[in-house]
DNA sequence: CAGGCCTGCCAAAGCGCTTTGACTAGCTAT
DNA sequence: ATAGCTAGTCAAAGCGCTTTGGCAGGCCTG
């Protein structure tokens, strides 16, 4: 069933047919009602390609997913899709993914433009210093980065958690209980949202008069087996950590099984402070968590992305910022610094 | 830069443009020669929905992700992705992906095929019970499902682990070692991967005289507290399991935790093998791995999908089957049955 | 009542590609 | 010499939609 066929059934235009279906003016209200009751019946829908060709527009959202060293999709990815996916639906809108090597964005990027496959993109891993804010600019294709990059911050839209204050915050409740040796096992700094928590955590530090020490800080994949090596090597220094700062779950969790095969309590021996990300498959459980948190929703933030976007692309308005604030929630991961360590 | 553009430059006519680039015989090697340089150093691209509205084929491959009751997505997702992805952008496919609830998937493969917007999909999650095969083949859209159904085997194409010889491996190993109370942290059982194992488990357990016991073992969702909470209920019954075996690693990781917590010890007090899909952000390490698992690798399945598709898709072949087999490998998280177990 | 202005509809021209059918020139076979 | 191929090219007809530019006819307005 297309369009031609469906006009003729109705004894009208073509013309009259697509103006009715999409909500032009220059119908009259019977006419549209008549169309678009014979049009659901016969079950039609028009065909997208030809639509897209007549129109240039083509209603996709591409995500260029950059593979890390590891050939390993960011594993926060499926929850950030869960999340964009559902705007997506709600908004008539494909999502196209372009799985690639990190670094190799580029000439993908160039495609999707060139052939009008997608009428804005999602920047995923923005690293501080990130080419693709530029070259996207200069392509004048819409987008929307999740995260920051140390470009000016008005001139182009982004949807971030202020990991800055989140880690300042963990820091700081660390700090307050009397620690003073606080290592960190962070993701990669390239990428802005890991350069910014350190940043967070240092300042704290300073602020009460503790020097951070690079041998207690690690910058890595943000994966099980990392935490719980580098923390292996943390405890067993003469003179360790009482508390750490992980950047994700995953690692935290490595950490947690070092600290339990070194025969140290957390919250007693070590305070141990998570960003939780919320991920789906890892839940934070119960009334008074495990892990002293950092939370925030990634799935939320795929929401707004995507939300931001498709205004950017149908409203045509400048440059849109969105800082979000994760929540702090105290459980048994921390407490006062052992007086053994503070003597 | 299009292709009547290209042409006159080359004083050619669009067609004979048109086949040189596609490799048509009908052109003199001279001729398309030419043409290409040309159309290199204009940067010449097809225009894809032009080219999709002419051809009526998308070289798109939809992915239809089911959303589980916590609207989350299997976490095996994104390394399943990974792995399909990369074969798409060697054969110069795109990727699509539908977000959508669970059991309501009918409407956007009907919405996918009435559009031609994708040439092919891969079936996400496939229950015992899917009226996803009979649909897709009235459909005629052609598809590869990960995993099978209760359909007849060669009726329509699938890539599948041999889901009941792996867990049938495994706790005939756990059997020999003279084990007799097994537990099983299972996925959801209407899934067929999860059915399978069940059966592969049961059949061992038979084979060797031993009873299943339905109080030690659990379907549900595989992440880390499920599994954590089932093993916590399974070691406090009067008559505890001595080995369990864990249908995730994500799920083993909770159990483990709850092995820990009851104060005993992995591969001495209990046994625990987990199946391992080999989650990139969830390498299982070293030499002699701590955990006793199966493994296979949920990437190359992804990729095996995805070659297995297109070849359906290009060469028109009839319904194909893959049957992969797990690997098994000891590692420190089994033993022998404790003594005091046994008496 | 002439002129202008809506309202509601339509025919036809794209969008940029593929593909059909035809045509020419040169060559072979009869 | 005529017919019949083949190789290489082209003009034009789609693919199914949107959108431009008109064109009737009814309604105001002065």
């Amino acid at each position: 069933m297309n369009l031609k066929q469906l006009s003729d059934k109705l004894g009208l235009s073509q013309t009259t047919v697509s103006r009715a279906l999409n909500g032009y003016p220059e119908v009259s209200e019977e006419t549209r009602k008549r169309v678009e009751a014979v049009a659901r019946e016969m079950n039609y829908q028009p065909n997208s390609n030809a639509r897209r060709l007549a129109t240039g527009k083509s209603n996709t959202i591409g995500h260029v997913v950059p593979l890390s060293h590891h050939d390993m999709i960011n594993p926060h990815f499926s929850d950030f899709i869960a999340g964009a996916g559902e705007i997506y639906n709600r908004c008539g809108y494909d999502m196209l993914i372009s799985v690639v090597n990190a670094g190799a964005e580029k000439p993908v990027y160039e495609a999707l433009r060139r052939n009008r496959r997608v009428d804005g993109v999602i920047v995923h891993g923005p690293r501080v210093e990130d080419e693709r804010i530029d070259l996207l600019r200069k392509l004048k294709l819409p987008f929307v980065v999740h995260g920051r990059t140390n470009d000016p911050e008005d001139s182009y839209s982004w949807v971030d958690v202020n990991n800055r204050r989140a880690f300042h915050t963990a820091a700081k409740h660390l700090l307050e209980a009397g620690h003073r040796r606080i290592a960190l096992i962070n993701g990669w700094e390239y990428m802005t949202f890991a350069a910014k928590r350190r940043d967070g955590l240092e300042k704290a530090m300073r602020e009460y008069g503790a020097e951070p020490d690079p041998e207690i800080m690690i910058s890595s994949e943000m994966i099980e087996p990392v935490g719980h090596d580098a923390m292996k090597r943390f405890l067993n220094l003469d003179n360790p950590p009482t508390a750490v700062l992980c950047s994700s779950v995953l690692n935290a969790m490595g950490a947690m099984r070092a600290i339990h095969e070194h025969g140290s309590r957390p919250g007693r021996d070590v305070s141990l402070i998570a960003y939780d990300d919320c991920l789906s498959f890892l839940p934070t459980t119960g009334e008074r968590p495990a892990i002293t948190a950092l939370r925030s929703s990634i799935r939320l933030a795929g929401m707004h992305c995507a939300e931001m976007l498709i205004d950017l692309i149908e409203k045509k308005t400048g440059p849109r910022n969105l800082l979000l604030e994760a929540e702090f929630v105290v459980g048994a991961s921390t407490g006062p610094v052992p007086q053994t360590a503070t003597a």
